[in-house]
DNA sequence: GAAGATCACTTATACGAATCAGTCCTGAAT
DNA sequence: ATTCAGGACTGATTCGTATAAGTGATCTTC
């Protein structure tokens, strides 16, 4: 039913290792362009489409990149990369293959994994000492993990790019001429201590240089946590200047419990997000917050992978994904 | 390196065709009971995992169910639906490979789907009609199609499902004895116009029983749209007594856009949601939407995949995904 | 002008699981 | 006593690709 490498190589009338060399551009074969020329004509004439199972076995290796999203809402910054690394990874020849599947049973998905027999596998949250992602590193999986310091090329990316983007939160903040700042974070930002630690350091130093005061307070994104922070502050006389929310959704939570005490943003308070989320945009007031580039950024992982999964040790420096503040209503 | 099944073959002391046939079940053999513990029990010691390339090779088609989520921010109720069906899918010894890949290119698309030969395409939310879909089913692959009249066993799954949804948000804002009702939708509900209208229809038909008066306005997520909407009501004295929003995010963007011209939810105006994403709680007023459960519902596919992928044509009712209200603040 | 070296390919084999077509029993039927 | 029917397996082959190991030519080089 299916049209194989023999089909191309009698069309072309060269025999079917030919073909392979020619498709794949092996290197140290040496075919003429003529011929090369009637066998890429031929494949294309009939529609040719490697069996990838075929490939898999042969190489022991499939094309698979498995990208593990454990119990997740996709928000769209995430979607976002990706989707962005499944394109550059597509140009690679590798295909993204996000899992889903629950985390609970650990060992089950490195069975599965492993059964896939990936290229690699392409952590971009799980904790960098995961078992799972262990196991796999053990029995010789090439494991990218963008919270690994390190690895991927660059220290701990996730890590380095969550912080700049506080950063810059801050520094909008700071330009705008607010002289308090309250940063609203989630119980524990991450699941890494030390990145905890980092992020919040940097802050600290980010408002000592932009000359600010810099409060951090931490809620729990849950019903009536954000109604009562705001009473609170109402009742100690506390109400921020500005406010540097966690996220978009943390904004917007925020926001509606300001607006229920009849505090008005932006004309009483400050309120930046972070993630540029549609809804955000459609939101009254609509949200300033910031929004992110993955595009080079992705590029730039597809090759890593691509060249992991070809055997290279090598962890050259990568590009940080870009980010940019959007300015909109809320700050 | 990895273990094979000669392995466990040489384990057990049996040949590799028998184990092939134990692991598999392999109907119309006759091997003793004692013979087959032997076999799983070797393979169980060497922790064997069967290769996925060598099997599909073999087979001609993948365990791969490849599910097109295009260019697709997964809001919560999907991503629920779309890692529920994954655990549906691994149950059954198939693993979901959802594809982000953006869709302008679908002949690409068709050709990566081909190259991977996937034992069926589940979807979920393109219009049954797609080139690419076509396409594929032509190719021989089982596609099955949750908006395609008849197809998984129900008659449009995501028409009636999401039609009884919003029959659902008309009767909770009826029985709360609200007599005039406005429906928020987008432009356009759904691809299809045919769906559209039956919906409608539906609506309408819901409104007419429960004795209220029901109108219908579009509107853009766009910035600015609900903002102008309100002032619109307001202009013209026709602020409504109680609001269906098309989901979630219309709800809270109304909200947002109703506070900021004063007006008060529930107080003034009852709103409801549709989705319960995770915002909707935390947001204040706290939202009255509807969830869903689709745990029997991804079984069903589960299933009813696994049986088109081994060649049957049966197409048997399915249960639709069940639904219930969430009382909470809005409405 | 014989011994390489290089070019342009082809032949043959291996990957791991599934499956068709046997083989060798044991016991019942003729 | 011979045939026959299962029962309980095994051997050999197959899927489509990648690649190591050739095979003839033609071209250098001393």
């Amino acid at each position: 039913m299916a049209v194989t490498s023999a089909d191309v190589a009698r069309r072309a009338g060269v025999s079917q290792a030919t073909v392979s060399y020619v498709l794949n551009s092996t290197p140290g074969q040496a075919i003429s362009e003529r011929t090369r020329t009637r066998v890429r004509k031929a494949a294309d004439d009939l529609g040719y489409q490697p069996n990838s199972a075929a490939r898999g076995l042969r190489r022991g290796r499939t094309d698979a990149v498995v990208c593990p999203l454990p119990g997740l809402t996709l928000i769209p910054t995430l979607a976002n990369l990706v989707e962005t690394c499944a394109g550059a990874l597509e140009r690679e020849g590798l295909f993204l293959v996000p899992d889903f599947t629950p985390r609970d049973g650990a060992s089950a998905q490195v069975k599965a994994w492993r059964r896939l027999a990936p290229a690699a596998v392409l952590d971009l949250l799980l904790p960098s000492d995961d078992p799972a992602l262990e196991e796999l590193r053990r029995a010789g999986v090439p494991v990218l993990s963008g919270n690994l310091p390190g690895q991927l090329g660059w220290e701990s990316a996730g890590d380095v790019y969550a912080r700049s983007e506080r950063v810059t939160q801050l520094e909008y903040l700071a330009a705008r001429g607010h002289r308090h700042v309250l940063a609203l974070l989630p119980p524990r930002l991450g699941v890494d201590i030390r990145v905890e630690r980092r992020s919040l350091a940097a802050m600290r130093r980010t408002a000592r240089d932009a000359g600010i005061e810099l409060r951090v307070q931490r809620m729990a994104f849950e019903p009536g946590y954000p109604r009562r922070a705001v009473q609170e502050w109402i009742r100690n006389g506390e109400m921020p200047e500005a406010i540097a929310a966690y996220n978009d959704e943390y904004a917007i939570a925020v926001i509606s419990a300001l607006s229920a005490e009849g505090v008005v943003v932006p004309d009483d308070v400050a309120l930046m997000g972070l993630d540029d989320i549609p809804l955000g945009r459609t939101f009254t007031p609509a949200l300033t917050t910031i929004t992110v580039d993955f595009t080079v950024f992705a590029e730039s992982i597809a090759q890593a992978v691509k060249a992991r999964a070809d055997g290279s040790t090598d962890t050259s420096s990568l590009p940080l994904p870009t980010h940019s503040v959007v300015i909109r209503e809320s700050a």
